[in-house]
DNA sequence: GTCTATAAAGCGATAGAC
DNA sequence: GTCTATCGCTTTATAGAC
């Protein structure tokens, strides 16, 4: 990808945190990047365009700090539990990156109400990381039962995404979020571990 | 109110259902209620006018009907878990109604994103309707310490929301939501329970 | 109160010069 | 590749008749 791409992909992030998807203009895109508008088609054809590649541009860097998270730290060896906590509370960090991609998948989850051809992209995105959580979940709790821990993992992202809105919004603080999906995680652990013994 | 301004709010109901919050076009609003566009406008000012007084609308239908669940049923004393449940449950029916209602406050909240002038009164509502769902959980659990209680009924309406839009946008089946929704309260209450003895 | 007709503005998209 | 200028459609909002 050219850096002139790159430029304005990050713009049209920057202007989806600020109006979200349906709120983007081209016009504020090309602002926000410096550029004319006709530059912005030019990149991307359409505003349909913009909006693709700029979501894909965002679920990129997405993966990349989630994924990180996945690794281990320096700290030495680390509870399965408290990786999984970490891996969740990234979502709830106020850099303008994460702030960025979280408001960009809660408009996208949003939206998808609304239109169907957003649903399968959504749906397979979705299962992957509620996959992940699943997975660490029976590392936390060696010999649970798969499906539980599939409700367990649904309900955790279920919760993720209900407590991210409101911490968009400015309606809980970044703080009381992480501590209410803190407990959660540990409430769905301990009764995971209870299913075995 | 008059029956015509009713007849508007209905229509407008509507379509933010079909269309979202910002999908509302005044002119669509106007032709799903069967009048002219300016009689919209000679009822409500303008766009916002509209729509603030839409949302009130729906707030007080939603009111309505979740309060309904409160009430002793015929069928003899009941449960206060199953009370709780029953009520919490309300939000995933098919029937139109609802379905406008739990559509409009899910794009009211993923609005409130990006619109700060929305915040206040979702706050306020989401409020009494995290007290209500507290003072059930300490009916089912007499003597659990109030603020866990507090931080058990914001998950569990949190987690409500975010089980809410994959349900309306086809994500997860109607039964499947609830059996999630219905787990977490359980989890929820034996660990108040828990938390006494 | 309700309508038809239209003004005014916003916005996506393109033409054509450089 | 990039810009300025503009077209054309959509949508909000109002004027004025009834």
């Amino acid at each position: 990808m050219t850096d002139r791409r790159r430029t304005i992909l990050e713009g049209a992030a920057r202007v989806i945190a600020r109006r979200g998807v349906r709120g983007l203009r081209v016009s504020e895109v090309a602002a926000e990047a410096g550029v004319s508008t006709a530059l912005v088609y030019y990149h991307f054809k359409d505003r349909p365009g913009i909006l693709r590649h700029a979501l894909a541009f965002i679920g990129d860097r997405a993966d990349r700090y989630t994924s990180a998270a996945q690794e281990p730290t320096a700290a030495g060896p680390e509870d399965p539990r408290e990786r999984l906590e970490r891996m969740l509370l990234l979502e709830f960090q106020d850099l303008p990156e994460v702030r960025e991609n979280s408001t960009a998948w809660g408009e996208l989850r949003a939206h998808s109400v609304f239109d169907p051809e957003l649903r399968e992209e959504l749906a397979t995105a979705g299962a992957a990381w509620a996959a992940e959580v699943a997975e660490l979940l029976t590392v936390a709790c060696p010999g649970a039962p798969g499906p539980a821990a599939g409700a367990a993992a649904e309900r955790l992202t279920a919760l993720l995404e209900g407590l991210s809105v409101r911490w968009l919004s400015g309606l809980v603080r970044q703080a009381h979020a992480r501590e209410l999906l803190r407990a959660a995680v540990r409430l769905e652990v301990d009764r995971l571990a209870a299913t075995i013994t």
